[in-house]
DNA sequence: GAGTGGTCTAGACCACGGG
DNA sequence: CCGTGGTCTAGACCACTCG
């Protein structure tokens, strides 16, 4: 045999531990010894245990909680991480070159429901952007953004003609937090028009909200051309 | 001042960080002292800062190197987090009773493309399972499933009607990895007679496929009835 | 109450990769 | 080369929560 001796990282251990679950050795349920015995068991610190079980139960397949132990997951809510791509870098993974056209840009008031979402005072106008973002020339996704203006200061005198506004907010006003959504839409005459498909084609929506700890900033609505797909990995 | 010290938890290092960075204290693209410095500045040991600094690179807010140190990310790819219920627990959590309706369950041939999706050898058959989830005597969801029998030993004999084909596979093949795809498309015939809508609306649509390891294991489409929503966080 | 995971410490060695 | 982050250790105390 030329093995190599097992390095006691976390990494291995994570790996043994996954092992014995996959083998059914720790069917869905099942109790796993606590720290201090799986410690022993791999002859390394229980820290490094703890870092391997944390990250099992980081990614759903391990249920932990003080006292009661350790057990496998019966029913893992497995959770998927999604990396949100500026528009550009999407594009241009794509080996397509970026393109940006600005559609509107005017300060006005907005609709009730994202007069609510912005958390206007009363009578207050927010900051409207539609814009196109082409890929090789052809439309790629249509952008309509509403702006919190006392939450973006700046964001009223900034150029918008030639950077995109979640650009510009991403550098402006970075690290928030915020809601995504997803959804299926069918495209209405302007959004049609604007992405030159047929009215009522079948279209991938993204809304987004984003917050700076509790005030909301803007909220955005993004309509991607017809064949737009989303990828993920569990 | 009623202020409670500081504790020197991670959680509270994360925080200070944080807000250096959203105080613009520490704007995109600054390189941040080294952890030994962060650890004497703050009190703690370094195994602490490390956690805490870990953890923002994690989220995208860091960007770590070594050697070349710790910078604050110029354009963070935003990473969110997407837990996948079952579609049993995301009917309950709209307070709907649950349903579920085999419609069709064959060992056949798949198509080109599911064929060499689960890594079949030639003239091999697979397990095609076809059903439609409800939420309180609607139709939700259609599931068109096929099922690699080579890599779910039992899915032969298994009772598909009662439980559905993803709950067996959860219990029977778990954790596995695999990737997802979301994509807008426009119902054909079949599957809007199954959702009880018109040909041609757009629905939401996940695409799913799960790897034991490197293995295939399953290949499904879900088609969720119009209106349908996805929600993830930041 | 007591057992479990959660965390911190002080120190050490290592792997990577920029200069 | 050599500074940086990545990790491991041995020990300790704490917080939570189950029984």
């Amino acid at each position: 045999m030329t093995d190599t001796p097992p390095p006691r990282t976390w990494q291995a251990i994570r790996a043994e531990v996954l092992a014995r679950i996959r083998h059914r050795r720790w069917p869905p349920g099942t109790m796993i010894p606590n720290e201090a015995d799986l410690a022993l068991e791999f002859g390394c610190a229980r820290a490094t245990v703890n870092r391997a079980l944390r990250d099992l139960a980081e990614s759903g397949v391990l249920d932990r909680r003080r006292k009661a132990g350790t057990r496998v997951a019966e029913a893992p809510v497995r959770r998927a991480v999604l990396s949100i791509p500026l528009i550009r870098d999407e594009v241009a993974a794509l080996g397509q070159p970026y393109g940006y056209a600005l559609l509107s840009r005017a300060l006005e008031s907005p609709p009730a429901p994202v007069h609510a979402s912005l958390a206007l005072p009363p009578d207050t106008d927010a900051l409207h952007i539609r814009a196109l973002h082409l890929a090789g020339g052809t439309p790629f996704a249509l952008e309509d953004r509403w702006i919190n203006p006392a939450a973006a200061p700046g964001a009223l005198e900034a150029d918008m003609t030639t950077l995109s506004a979640n650009e510009w907010l991403v550098r402006h006003a970075p690290f928030t937090e915020g809601r995504l959504s997803f959804s299926a839409i069918a495209a209405d005459a302007a959004t049609a028009a604007q992405l030159g498909c047929a009215p009522g084609t079948a279209l991938f929506r993204l809304d987004r909200s984003t917050l700076d700890g509790t005030r909301p900033v803007t909220v955005a609505q993004i309509s991607y051309r017809p064949g737009y797909r989303l990828d993920m990995v569990i």
